[in-house]
DNA sequence: GACGCCGGTTGAGCGAAGTCAACGCGCTTC
DNA sequence: GAAGCGCGTTGACTTCGCTCAACCGGCGTC
């Protein structure tokens, strides 16, 4: 658990971590609650997002087992974070574990590179919401799970996606149709097969990889 | 001139800043460059932008004056950063930066807040591209130009624009087209007048605010 | 085991934004 | 001051992804 620290410090973590469990769809925090806590996901998914007055969301992310949720946060909460599948998380308050980072240096180092990446990933993001076509969109995203799950060797891959289509789409600007839509047309060019629902092989990476643009 | 630096430490900081300047277009670094340097923007405007190999470019920010370039890089540019209009930059060597910070610790907290709001405006931004019409686009673009140019009190407010339309088209994931169109449908609804073709007028902000959603 | 529900897929038609093209205007150049 | 050019606007037509709707299959409930 919080596997982002190193373990010799684990002892000190657990002066001021608390252990929540949460359900799919449970709320972590919304938008524009005060950001009294920073998380680690411990096991489970959770997504984040922001919400128009009209119901129209776009996920800005999703988180796997050792990310952080909260972190960027000054004052309140940019987005809401809710889990996808049940959860597990490790929870700081902001004041202690601001405190610690005084004796651990290094630790706050870790962290600004960790915010240094999520805002290189949502450069990525606009790019592929306002650049990429449908095809391009659902192939980036692909590729940008391959990390997270079993990577088999060779040129292939397979992995769950354990979100939704209704994720997906929000995720990626489009609609669920078009995501559903464009899953059966990489399946029907041999570029992914689909084991199952929530389950993609990707038979040649280089190959998905070349058509995530041009 | 590097006006986010407290006036008292402008003596340290001669030691290791550089001004340069650059003319209309001019490349200050490009995409994958090595992160040798921090620029702070101390006269002009500069685009931020990332591009796919076809040439379809997303611009994923603009600077002002006082605004840092480069700060989250990681080993290497995540984008790439042109002049809009003739502009001075402050360069700063990162190594003689960072080395700098350690003496001045509330200097890198401003930092990492400053990292913090791009990170806000970067998940704003996917809103915006992911599920936001035209329309509310273009709207919420000169919202976010408000805060720079001058507001003449009460509801109004005046001010410049000082990209060309393809840049806020690749800003906003829309054709110059889109956006040319888009302007003359704000004007003819009386929502803001363009008394030039880079100069917008805002009649009644919340009113305008009111049109960036739902 | 029949029913209802939910998430996902597929089809038909539509519309917002893109494409292609013409044109206007201000600036620079000669 | 005529010519050329770059930028912006406008118009006509196309298209990609959206909307609306039907349908399918797995799963939990009664």
């Amino acid at each position: 658990m919080c596997s982002a620290i190193e373990t010799d410090r684990i002892d000190v973590l657990d002066r001021i971590v608390t252990h929540t469990q949460i359900r799919p769809g449970q709320t972590v925090f919304e938008e524009g609650d005060e950001a009294k806590y920073v998380y680690n996901v411990s096991r489970g998914h959770v997504r984040l997002f922001k919400l128009l007055q009209d119901g129209r969301r776009q996920v800005t992310g999703f988180l796997a087992p050792g990310d952080f949720l909260g972190l960027a946060a000054r004052h309140t909460y940019a987005y809401s974070a809710e889990a996808i599948s049940d959860a597990d998380l490790c929870r700081f308050k902001v004041g202690e574990l601001e405190s610690l980072l005084e004796e651990m240096p290094p630790v706050r180092e870790r962290l600004y590179e960790i915010a240094n990446d999520e805002l290189a990933a949502a450069q990525e993001q606009m790019l592929c919401l306002g650049r990429k076509t449908a095809k391009e969109r659902v192939a980036s995203f692909l590729i940008s799970q391959l990390r997270h799950g079993a990577n088999c060797g060779d040129g292939k891959a397979e992995f769950d996606l354990p979100m939704s289509r209704s994720d997906i789409a929000d995720y990626l600007g489009l609609t669920i149709e078009t995501v559903s839509r464009t899953f059966t047309a990489l399946r029907e060019e041999g570029l992914i097969d689909l084991p199952s629902t929530h389950r993609v092989l990707i038979p040649d990476i280089a190959t998905l990889r070349a058509s995530t643009e041009a």
